[in-house]
Order: C-alpha cells, then structure tokens, then sequence
DNA sequence: ATTAAATTGTTAATTTATAAACAAAAAGAT
DNA sequence: ATCTTTTTGTTTATAAATTAACAATTTAAT
C-alpha cells in the first residue's frame, strides 16, 4: 500500500496515545476538535489525517474510539510484530527501554547490547543483554528489524554498521553524530540539544 | 530581531555541532556541499540557510569553520546565556543532564527537581536537586528560564503549571502527556514511541 | 590574457503541508 | 414537517519549505 506522509504517521502515532487514554476512562466518541485541541493542531487537520488514513467517523457523533485506535494499528503496526534492539544500556538507553515495557505490543524490545561485561550476559527489566560484539548472531535469531542507538558518539558510526551489516531494516539515533545508512535502510535522527536550543531561541523575546 | 524559521533553527543547531568537530579536528574551511552530505541535506539548503542566518563564506574557498561557529552562536545563544532546570531526575533526566554538563555555557542546567527525598538536598552531576515543592522560589532566585520535564505522565500537567506559574519562558515536554501552555510559552514536545512507530512503519515494504 | 571550473549568493519554481471553504448528513428544536 | 445547528469529508486555496536555476566571483590552467 502507498505510504502516509511522515508528518500524517507521526500525528496518527500521537493520537493514538490520546485515544488509548481516551477508552480507559470510558469515552466512547471523540470529536475532531477534541482530538486537535488535546494536540495543538486544527479540527480540519485531524480530519484530513483521518481521511488519509481511510478511516470515518459518524456525523454528528465523532469517531467511535475502539475503532479509530484499531485503524490507526492497521496503518502502524506490522501484523506480526517487529522486534527491537537497543544498543547502549546507559541512562538513555534504559529509559527508553522501561518506556517501552508494555506498552506497544508490536514493538518487541527482545536485546539489548552493550560492551560494559557489567551488564551483558543477564536480563534488564526482563530482556537479555548482549555484548555489542554477538550482534550479527543474535540479530539474525533473534529476527531483529529496528535498532535504537544510544552509545556514546565515538562508538556511533560502528555500531550503526554492524547492526546494517546483520541486516537491520531502521535505525533511530539518539547520539549526536549524524549516520550514513544504505537507501534500504530508513534513518531517524534525534538530538536532544538541538530541541532544547530551538526552545532557547524561540522562548527569548 | 525577526526570527528565522523553526527549521533552519533545527539545522542551524546541527551544523554548530558538526563544525565544532571539524575546528577540533583541525578543519579551517568547510564548502557547502560538505556540510551537506553529513547532515543529510542538498548544498543549496545549507547554503539558504547560512544565508537567512546572514553569515557570508567566500567564493571558491567555503566557509571558515571558526567564524562560523561564531556567527550560528550569535543567533542561537542568549548573550548572557539562558539557566535550564530539569524536573524528574530518572534515567532520561539523568541522561539529559550528562549530555549537557559541559556542552552549551550557554544553556547552564543550574537546577534539578525531583520528589524523591533521597535525591533532593544534594547535588547530582554538580547541579543542586531540589524539591519539586520548591520550584516557585528556585525559579525565581536562579533565574531559570527553561524547563525540561521528565517526570512520569501522571505528574506532567501539575508539573508545567509550576514551571509556567514561576515564570518560565520555555518547555521542553519529554512526558507522553501533550501540555497546554499559554501563548507567551514555548512549548517543544518529543515523544520516542513517536519516533520508533515512525521507523518501524517506514522500515517495512 | 583568456578560458574553464568551482563555488557562493539569491531569485524563481516546485513541492509539500496546512488551513479555509463548503457540501452533505444527522440530530434536535420549533 | 421544517428549519437550524453541528459535525464529517473533501476540494480548493494559502502558506511554508525545499529544490532548481543561474548570475557573480574567484582560482587555476593554458
């Protein structure tokens, strides 16, 4: 199927936490304003993500909650599942981790790497830590298709290429060093200092 | 000053970063196209956006590395610089203030909030950690204009109606909780299951 | 000296993203 | 039963962001 734009998946990725929070405290229907109000975003906004995503709701009475959280998952969720690995357990890496623990079902946290011997060779929060160096093994078993990276700067570029050599199909990179990754591969880069620079800038006069 | 584009401020950001490493690495000049390719980016961006920052390089030469590591600081950074506090000192914010100490003298991380009182009275990273109680008069006597929350989801929203009643200028929102702030607050939201659910939706066929 | 190649700076065109506008349908009011 | 209001769904318009195009300048080569 054609793919949404990235702005559109990223919002339907947003809506959903609201909506999932939406039905466990009983409501039924949300309105379009609703939704974009609890998002900063416009009615018509929402209603156009909506639309794209091939989803309607019911005139006069929004959209039915169970059911717009389901079509979401149709869109964002693989049906089987994808399995995840983390590569760097230090603070970052752990918080992502305990973040994750339950909470999406078809994002499966199944490794964590790293070099501290520390930390490999036993569980964290329930999931196996390995040494960085058993990646292209357990990769392969383990089915791993996403990879987080959060190891500190000057191990980026390696562990970026090991995990593309073991056949890893995304990468999301939380260090400050920007990666070169083969066209098959989809990139997503996050620096936390550059979001707190933007909020400098625009929270001065 | 007119503001530039939350974009080129994102980019802006980012190249800093990258011609940091070069002046380390002993890099006097950089071509557009360079600094392009590690970020990413086609030169005539690279080159709109030092424009737009109305920085000029020379002809056949590039930009000079130093110079213009000066000239994105005179757009990025306060004069006087900007005081950060961070709320919630779990892994993230631990993870954030590592990742600052030393990095920015310009965005100084001079207070830590947490409830846990087995956190608070001391220093943690060489940054004093307070009560979360005690943000109305910590704000105020260190001058703190921006605030990172990370504390757990239930505790965002009183969380940044404290900040915002002290008088912060800027939020930098880690919770899964979308805020609401008044207009005079800038508010920048991250949310990682965001960012994974997009690789994992773009990662596949 | 002239020409060719490389690179910046800026304007114009294109594309993408957001917002506005409005028809259609449902619910409720009179 | 008719009218008004509310809300969805979709098209059209606007705005923002990116890319393309190209003039101007510098360096180097012949």
């Amino acid at each position: 199927m054609e793919k949404l734009p990235a702005k559109t998946v990223e919002r339907l990725s947003e809506y959903r936490r609201t909506l999932i929070n939406c039905k466990e405290n009983g409501k039924e229907y949300i309105y379009s304003h609703e939704l974009a109000q609890l998002h900063h975003k416009t009615a018509v906004q929402v209603r156009r993500d909506i639309m794209l995503m091939g989803f309607s709701g019911i005139q006069r009475k929004g959209y039915k909650v169970k059911e717009m959280i389901d079509a979401i998952g149709r869109i964002l969720d693989c049906k089987n599942g994808q399995n995840v690995g983390i590569v760097g357990i230090g603070h970052l890496g752990t918080a992502i981790l305990q973040y994750f623990t339950g909470k999406r079902p078809k994002l499966r946290v199944v490794a964590i790497f790293d070099v501290d011997e520390k930390k490999t060779g036993r569980e964290i929060n329930g999931v196996p830590c390995y040494h960085v160096d058993t990646i292209p093994e357990v990769v392969e078993r383990e089915n791993i298709d996403l990879g987080i990276i959060t190891v500190p700067p000057k191990f980026a570029k390696e562990t970026a290429e090991g995990l593309i050599n073991a056949g890893i199909r995304g990468i999301l990179n939380f260090t400050t060093v920007p990666l070169n990754v083969p066209e098959d591969v989809y990139l997503e880069e996050y620096d936390m200092i550059t979001s707190l620079e933007k909020v400098a800038y625009f929270a001065r006069g």
